[in-house]
DNA sequence: CTGAAAGCGCTTACAG
DNA sequence: CTGAAAGCGCTTACAG
């Protein structure tokens, strides 16, 4: 038996008020001081007997809002995305709004399938993991006047709020710590893209190198295709490992390089940090299970998708038209293997 | 400058017909059929030309259908539910559904907030990982009529659809197997639960047991706090080590389990197999950092969750009364590590 | 072949 | 103190 969900006016019926008095009663309406204890005590306690659950669509085609915030991610598989997501879900739904999710696979087309979706919807506000060369699909969204806030991936638009890591810096320290640790043929695992919080990774590294005193070998700077991440991070690594001079450190820049590389290093059975120096890059589960500590960049994912949520609601909330750009330090945990 | 969103009357203006038939063309709806080419065409290039995005809140109102699935799952940062729900984007997207997600902790509170603004949005239908001693949660949703799939977690009602796995053939086989390797003393490590799926897992390793021939040890038989796996683990584990007789061989249950249980016997340098034989639940990251190959239960994620989101899928758009009952088989991973 | 009009379930300015 | 009525942006039976 199928109960039909019950209405406002159904308990405007029941009470014997109109649906205007239920409704200011029930959203506790500045209106609604204005109305009887009596009646509205009876409007609280039938909509309780009744079971009221209010149509969100029906309020949000009135009011104009949803209180829903969407993400889009380049794949909510990937720790990163489903931790950051989490995040989100949490500092969102404290304060009342729903996610919706989409990943993107680093495709601009499924990335602009999903937003437009998700402005049918009619988003309140979009979280978005932006994907290589998407410059102009950020500034439409701009120019349609929804809130947006970038995460992780920056883009040089001063425009847009964003809320990511200083790159730069992550991987400068990074490659400091290995120079003063003696290495000096230190290789980079990084993707091939123009996403520019990567190519900051690139310029620490490269800067890192300069104020070393040591000149950067691009034989030493490995690119890997997005889409084939695990074949392309073996090939690198074994060309690395066979350089001349020999390398004596790597560096990875994302957490799925840093699981493949130590993968193919632990199956090769390559010395660390004797033989190659390593830092990785994030957290992950795999640093437990290897005989040294590893060395890694953390990034404070708590705190960026926090911030994320944050700056995005306060943004829906107080239009705010300031744009707020968030740039998070990473802290260098230091174990064993950069050596 | 934000533009006004463009909207059926924008378009039915700017062609000089009615929305209503603006509508119908743009929708495919047979009535269009009637509808001279001429009128089709400008009507389909004015909303090219404006940018038309329909209103899906507008349309869902009307409708009763928003194209909305709902998916709760304990925690979307744990892999496997990641996973899970990624497969389930996919299939949702294919068929024009978008998902909505929500963690509930395990927490029945935290769920029933979750299912209460997921029905408030009207979603067309549930996907849940139900949390322990939910029955009544679940016959609440099927009385309101709404279709329900109910993913991992299985409870004993016949009128509700579920998509798992075999789990009491599942822990049986891994059983079997340590059987036949000659393990006798055999420790299992599982939740701390009343969860049905839990306690068919177990349910199977002393099946297996008793068919082997092995009297089960209760001491053998650990149960994990859901809020603090890590601790419990440890000291489950420390405790079987120290059984007496010795335990030759342990199981676990779940991923996190496995996890955190590997990662302990690696950090107490336990000899795999030789001191102590293990099988571990679901794939994870982790294996590959292992000297020796990890024996593990595989579960086909990729077709639950397909399984799942065709399940209620079809359920939404048939309107099938049946409830469907899914058992996957999983795969046992033979490795090195189960001696 | 096309349009006028009702209605989905709410909110809210306005009137009294 | 409370209600009648308009309207959010669509869809769709009905009429012509």
């Amino acid at each position: 038996m199928v109960h039909k969900k019950t209405q406002l006016k159904d308990i405007a019926r029941e009470v014997g008020v109109s649906t205007a008095t239920v409704s200011y009663v029930l959203n506790d309406h500045p209106m609604s001081a204005r109305i009887s204890e009596d009646v509205s005590a009876r409007i609280r306690q039938t909509a309780l007997d009744l079971n009221y659950q209010p149509n969100q669509i029906a309020k949000s085609l009135k009011t104009q809002k949803t209180y829903t915030i969407g993400l889009i991610v380049a794949d909510i598989a990937n720790p990163f995305s489903a931790h950051m997501a989490r995040i989100i879900e949490d500092d969102a739904k404290k304060k009342g709004y729903t996610v919706i999710f989409g990943s993107s696979d680093e495709n601009i087309d499924k990335a602009q399938n999903l937003i437009n979706t998700m402005f049918n919807r009619q988003i309140d506000g979009l979280i978005l993991a932006a994907v290589d060369k998407s410059q102009s699909q950020i500034a439409d969204i701009l120019k349609k006047g929804v809130p947006l806030v970038l995460i992780d991936r920056y883009f040089p638009m001063d425009q847009v709020s964003y809320v990511g890591i200083d790159n730069y810096g992550a991987t400068y320290e990074a490659v400091e710590l290995l120079i003063r640790n003696g290495r000096k043929r230190i290789g980079l695992i990084s993707y091939h893209t123009e996403l520019v919080h990567l190519s900051e990774r690139n310029r620490g590294y490269l800067d890192a190198l300069r104020d070393g005193g040591i000149t950067a070998d691009n034989a030493l700077i490995k690119t890997i295709s997005l889409h084939q991440i695990r074949q392309d991070v073996e090939r690198s690594l074994a060309e690395l490992l066979q350089a001349e001079p020999a390398v004596d450190a790597v560096l990875f820049t994302t957490n799925l390089l840093s699981i493949n590389g130590l993968r193919y290093l632990y199956q090769q059975k390559v010395a660390i940090p004797e033989q190659l120096a390593v830092v990785a890059f994030d957290e992950t589960d795999v640093y437990d299970f290897f005989p040294i500590s590893i060395t890694y960049v953390r990034q404070p994912l708590d705190e960026l998708g926090r911030a994320a949520s944050e700056v995005l609601i306060s943004q829906m909330e107080n239009k705010t038209e300031q744009a707020i750009q968030v740039n998070l330090k990473t802290t260098l945990v230091v174990g064993q293997s950069s050596g």
